[in-house]
DNA sequence: AGGCTCCTGACGGATTCTGTCAGGAGCTGT
DNA sequence: ACAGCTCCTGACAGAATCCGTCAGGAGCCT
């Protein structure tokens, strides 16, 4: 019995046992001695499964490691496709991945009768005649920063052609048309800043948290920047 | 990279392509041989996975494979969150309550740690100083005669202001930066023909299948008149 | 026919795995 | 407080597995 056949069949039997199972009984059931057990548990907890061991108790399976089967009307997909469609093509590697990705795992999951959908979408979100911007960077790392509250070190250079080191606290990437912008707090000019991601010639994340809430920073933002931005917009094109 | 995760990710790569893939380029994306490739095949075969490999070919997973794909990652649901913030702006009415039916119904499968992306989600679609066009006529409408393959009967005023009756066959519905066209077969001209949705004065549907099949007309369509628009844009913008 | 591609076998070095032993710490019920 | 159970970790050494390389066979497509 190989490793990872014995890792599918421990999640089985997780799984199956809503109660608590002690490592003695997985042991048995699956003919290696304990210790095996726990660094089987140890490499599945590695793999991100929601398996808690308790002491005194056993190990209970909890939710949210493989993907339940959905239900969705056909409104709801075609919402995600358009959607998908459309970020796709504004996507950083591993991010466009993604958007394949649930492609691939919303077919194995959704019904049958909605699955062929996927396959000849009614419909879409072209690009013809849209010259989308593209990054020198890695974008996938500036999302990562977000997701992680971390700080970024970029080397930026401004529309007027103003090269700049800063560090900076982003807290939310807006995808556009053609750019991609950063949101951030600026260390270096203790204010907010918005960066357009084309412009970044190196970024660098040490892994430093920033000292703020990202969520914090996102409010305060939408009270003090997003009525500068609505009015300038608002003055470009009036009767936006 | 242990193996048990490799076979995972080989499980996801081939569920992600839906057209035959090399054990070649299989194996650059999991970064081990092609021997070792094949190994991993066996043994996701052996594991009852309906995988079928074809000489000359490749590999393809065919349906019907019990192990429920992985909960999506935070990549996958910034993809999502991001192509639902910018349809959102865009849907008539019945889509709009559909991206949100659809981040409710993620929020109730997406592990905790998750969750909280959908709340201060790290990433948007904006639309400050887009004017979005609006439509008079319900899209939705539209979206279903084209989920459904059926005739609709449209009053259409084109962009010279010239106003006409037809009946069409709408088989995609293609959304842009500020306005949807549908694209359908016209039975007045007996030829291809586009509609933007906001210049559609009034649309009728009266149930009535038209006598082709929808991803039938999307390839014929892709053949026929979607080069003219790509060198159409093209001529418009070079550097695109 | 030629070019891809799947597929299998063998081999050896590197890596991983596994059971045993020992011990720490937390939970539960008495 | 205590005993009993359980999770959990570390070290170690022999066993097993894994993996890349090489070689070759067979099927599919143009």
């Amino acid at each position: 019995m190989a490793r990872s056949d014995r890792l599918l069949r421990l999640l089985q039997a997780l799984r199956r046992h809503r109660h608590p199972v002690t490592a003695d009984a997985l042991a048995a059931e699956l003919e290696v001695s304990t210790r095996t057990v726990y660094r089987d548990i140890a490499a599945l907890i590695g793999n991100n499964a929601p398996v808690r061991g308790e002491a005194g108790v056993g190990y209970v399976l909890g939710a949210g490691y493989d993907l339940p089967p959905m239900m969705f009307t056909a409104d709801e997909v075609e919402a995600i496709l358009i959607g998908l469609n459309w970020t796709r093509n504004r996507a950083d590697p591993s991010l466009r991945r993604a958007t394949e990705d649930v492609l691939a795992k919303l077919g194995a999951v959704l019904p049958k009768e909605l699955r062929p959908m996927l396959l000849d979408s009614p419909v879409i979100a072209p690009v013809v005649g849209v010259d989308i911007v593209q990054d020198s960077i890695d974008v996938g790392l500036l999302r990562g920063a977000i997701r992680r509250s971390l700080k970024v070190s970029i080397s930026y250079r401004d529309g007027q052609g103003a090269a700049s080191e800063r560090t900076i606290w982003p807290f939310r990437l807006a995808y556009f048309e053609m750019v991609r912008v950063v949101l951030a707090w600026c260390e270096l000019r203790q204010e907010f800043r918005h960066f357009r991601t084309d412009r970044i010639a190196h970024a660098e994340c040490p892994g430093v948290r920033y000292p703020e809430q990202r969520a914090v920073l996102q409010r305060r933002w939408e009270e003090r920047e997003m009525p500068k931005y609505l009015a300038r917009a608002k003055a470009r094109n009036p009767d936006g």
